[in-house]
DNA sequence: ACAGCCGATCAATCATAGAC
DNA sequence: AGTCTATGATTGATCGGCTG
């Protein structure tokens, strides 16, 4: 079993958070888009680049925050409200569905 | 000063603040990839990720490293030696080539980015 | 029709950093 | 120094779209 374990071992390990300005970056965005948290390539490279960490970095950090913060929305109604007053570029008037117009930066 | 912004809640009592999005309730079904083992006793009929040994693994990469793209034939013969369906081999490459790809354009940037700062 | 591929994402899990 | 929680990364598998 331990020995399996070895297969990995690699970049796994030697993790790092992320500094306080990448987070807040990336809080930011995610807060102010709740109501369709995915990121276009283009604004996660933005992200990337504001907050100092690899567009896959973003990618990652959107997918566990999705699957988190519904897995557990109670526990992220303080940290929703703290960033939801920051930002209000969002359009958040979709009460039941039919939407699919997302065009963060493309007029 | 400011009043939370919930448009609406139609007829739903909306616990607290934020409401609910769809892309919160999106559900993903379970895998198929279970090779049937009678859904009778106990247990559900194993529907499972996959947890491939060292030893798959190690076959795997290694005939990556060959083709990065396997054919219908290539495919049933490994498959069949490592004992996994066509279905998990096939799978398993395509991850394979899109982590692949994922590599050579991180492998890419940060060169890309001493340069400019150079 | 249809299977394979791509790109994005999900979901479960691993391993570690940090809080207590 | 542990134990528990937060969090970044990995990866088998799903979803929708496109294509030969």
């Amino acid at each position: 079993v331990m020995i399996l374990r070895s297969r990995f071992l690699d970049a796994r390990r030697k993790r790092r958070n992320f500094s306080k300005q990448a987070t807040e970056v990336l809080n930011e965005y995610f807060y102010s888009h709740l109501s369709n948290p995915y990121p276009s390539e283009e604004a996660k490279e933005e992200l990337a680049k504001k907050g100092g960490i690899t567009v896959s970095q973003v990618s990652n950090w959107f997918g566990n925050k999705r699957i988190r913060y519904k897995k557990n929305m109670g526990k992220f109604q303080e940290e929703a409200n703290i960033y939801a007053a920051k930002t209000a570029v969002d359009a958040t008037n979709v009460v039941a569905q039919g939407n699919q117009a997302n065009s963060p930066s493309t007029p | 000063l400011n009043e939370d912004k919930d448009p609406a809640c139609p007829s739903e009592p909306c616990p607290n603040a934020t409401q609910t999005f769809d892309w919160m309730k999106v559900k993903r079904n379970p895998p198929k990839t279970a090779k049937v083992s009678e859904y009778g006793l106990l247990g559900q009929p194993n529907t499972i990720r996959t947890n491939f040994t060292t030893k798959q693994l190690t076959e795997l990469e290694k005939e990556f490293h060959f083709n990065k793209y396997l054919t219908r034939a290539r495919r049933v013969e490994i498959a069949a030696t490592l004992e996994l369906n066509e279905t998990q081999v096939k799978l398993w490459f395509q991850n394979r080539r899109m982590k692949q790809k994922k590599r050579e354009k991180e492998g890419l940037a940060p060169a890309a980015a001493s340069r400019s700062a150079k």
